[in-house]
RNA sequence: CGGGGUGUAGCUCAGUCAGGCUAGAGCGCACGGUUCGGGACCGUGAGGCCGGCAGUUCGAAUCUGCCCACCCCGACCA
């Protein structure tokens, strides 16, 4: 490619949209261009890139087991509500309506097609595990895009399902896909580390992240600092502090006035955070939840929703507590009536806590729990945070930002129960399937790799993805020797299968090598009137300061030779 | 959805508080010339519904109202 005639040209200014290394590369180097909020389309260099992660991802997923397919974007809106997710996703669907009023949304995940599809091509015992699996535009339309390519609304993501008769099935096709995930990210150049997460509103079993740590995602990663654990902070259990138990102590009454937060309450009473019961309410699909935790810890929202099964949550305004007749600031378990009571497990332990009176400007000692006040629901519910224990063996935990690069689920037999994805076993009777799934975002992952391969000029392509393998720099354009070795070694390299971004424009050397740096092509190729007058062309790597000089006549096979070896 | 910010040339921005604009700069772009191993220089030139609509005013990029778009933090996120 000759980039006189490239389509696509560097920035030499970062765009004041671009916030992350990676969205700022992107766009300086001419990779993407974004149309609106988290919609984007790829140029010619950024679509090379794309095309050569989808093809190792295909590689990795045929080698364990997948077969790739295709399914539709457009989706009947039907199919969901057999799931029921018509509800659960409803925000984030993209809907569209034909000219006879049928309604569709587009794809934003395929399971309930997938299964559709499995159905009808699946009865025995016999035909199992599958792992069919596609590479296709997904439509979500998130609340907040992000990060250049990190969270967008329209993105290509692989997607792979598994079908097992029975649950150790599950583990070894989800064993299968762990390696293929590392292999595909390791292959990427992306450090990734596997990590607990939530299954969140798609329902299943157990769920782990590849995450690769970076201070540009938007994810926040739960470190165990001896290596002990890792999890998705939304997920993240720790080892709560154990304070001292004391014998009950009769429940007393004490004026607080204009004292609500838990800070000014310790203040005003001279006691520690941990000797208080924190009262937040929720509401939860519409109905409120009064939600308990010791004031030295923080309600975690996705375990709460999980704990509560709910779909929508969110703290209860002023105008919701007062329909409900509660008090913010002063509420306390005891005495509620129809409202759902959940505690953190820590409650249970703790005695003599001081909570809210349920009415203004005063507080009761001494709650303790089974005595005072009882829960419909004790589960971890707390946020686990920076310097918590770790679960497994107490050593502290880190928070570390990060980017989610690949997701797998077990999602068990959630959906071919809803959908009726049986098979007949071996034995006659009807069973089903027991499911897991798959998803890597491509356009991410290719965020994810110039992330954490660029310095301060630009990206230094991993060779197996790099857009073009040689980066040809013509210095000298008015001299017909030189332009007459380029286009000689151009012609070349080619016909030895060696790609070549050949910059014949007429620029100055400072912009042909900034540029070059920019774009980052593993091997920079220089012919110049000093090169010439040994009838050589000076090669230098990206990822190195030294460079030498090649011989014209051996260039090809030269190239050849370091190109295979990184 | 809550909070904050920004919309002026292809890009980065000044001008807005204090109305007088016939709207500027740098980069980029076109043409001519000089340069040529790390974002060169000189000259000439093209390029703008100042996000949109409505209003105030003799006069609006500038003031007022409504709307829209984009970015950031949070909520949300298979």
């Amino acid at each position: 490619m000759r980039l006189s005639h490239h389509f696509g040209k560097t920035l030499r200014q970062v765009p004041a949209e671009a916030e992350t290394v990676s969205h700022q590369l992107l766009l300086r180097a001419g990779l993407v261009q974004q149309l609106a909020a988290g919609i984007y389309a790829y140029l010619p260099l950024g679509w090379r890139v794309l095309r050569k992660i989808e093809q190792i991802i295909r590689e990795e997923m045929d080698a364990a087991g997948g077969q790739e397919l295709f399914m539709p974007a457009l989706l009947p809106i039907e199919l969901w509500e057999a799931s029921g997710r018509d509800q659960t996703m409803a925000d984030i669907f993209f809907r569209v309506t034909d000219k006879r009023e049928r309604r569709f949304v587009l794809g934003p995940t395929h399971e309930e097609i997938i299964v559709d599809l499995f159905k009808r091509q699946v009865q025995s015992y016999r035909d199992l595990p599958l792992m069919p699996y596609q590479i296709q535009v997904k439509f979500r339309d998130e609340a907040r895009p992000r990060g250049g390519l990190i969270r967008v609304r329209e993105f290509t993501m692989k997607d792979l399902y598994s079908f097992d008769t029975d649950w150790e099935g599950l583990d070894e096709s989800c064993r299968k896909m762990l390696r293929a995930y590392q292999n595909t990210f390791d292959r990427c150049g992306v450090p990734t580390s596997i990590v607990e997460a939530d299954s969140g509103a798609i329902g299943g079993k157990d769920s782990w992240e590849f995450m690769f740590f970076c201070d540009s995602g938007e994810d926040q990663a739960v470190l165990c600092s001896a290596g002990d654990y890792a999890a998705n902070a939304e997920k993240a259990e720790f080892r709560k502090p154990t304070i001292p138990q004391e014998p009950p102590q009769a429940v007393e009454e004490v004026a607080t006035p204009g004292v609500k937060a838990i800070d000014d309450l310790c203040a005003f009473l001279g006691i520690s955070s941990w000797q208080t019961l924190k009262a937040v309410f929720y509401a939860a699909d519409g109905q409120p939840a009064f939600v308990a935790i010791r004031g030295d810890m923080e309600v975690n929202e996705t375990k709460l929703r999980n704990a509560l099964g709910a779909v929508d949550l969110h703290m209860m305004d002023d105008a919701e507590l007062t329909a409900a007749g509660l008090v913010a600031g002063y509420a306390s378990p005891i005495g509620l009536k129809n409202v759902k009571v959940v505690a953190d497990d820590a409650v249970p332990s703790s005695s003599n806590l001081v909570g809210g009176a349920n009415k203004p400007d005063a507080h009761l000692r001494n709650l303790n729990y089974g005595c005072d006040w009882t829960a419909d629901i004790v589960t971890d519910i707390a946020v686990a945070r920076e310097g918590a224990l770790c679960p497994r063996c107490g050593s502290p935990l880190t928070l570390q930002r990060a980017i989610e690069m690949g997701h797998v689920f077990k999602l068990g037999t959630v959906y071919s129960e809803k959908l009726g994805a049986t098979f007949l076993d071996r034995d006659g009777v009807a069973k089903p399937a027991v499911m897991g799934t798959y998803g890597i975002g491509t356009g991410r992952l290719l965020a994810g790799v110039v992330e954490a391969n660029h310095d301060e000029q630009g990206i230094i392509w991993p060779p197996q993805l790099a857009p073009y393998d040689t980066h040809l720099v013509a210095l000298g354009t008015d001299r017909s020797d030189v332009v007459q070795a380029c286009e000689r070694l151009y012609e070349e390299l080619q016909q030895a299968g060696i790609s070549v971004l050949y910059d014949d424009r007429d620029e100055s050397p400072g912009v042909k090598f900034n540029d070059a740096d920019l774009l980052g092509m593993p091997l920079r190729l220089t012919v110049s009137p000093r090169t010439l007058t040994s009838q050589s062309v000076e090669v230098k790597r990206r990822s190195e300061k030294e460079s030498t000089l090649v011989p014209l006549g051996e260039a090809a096979a030269r190239l050849r030779e370091l190109l295979k070896q990184p």
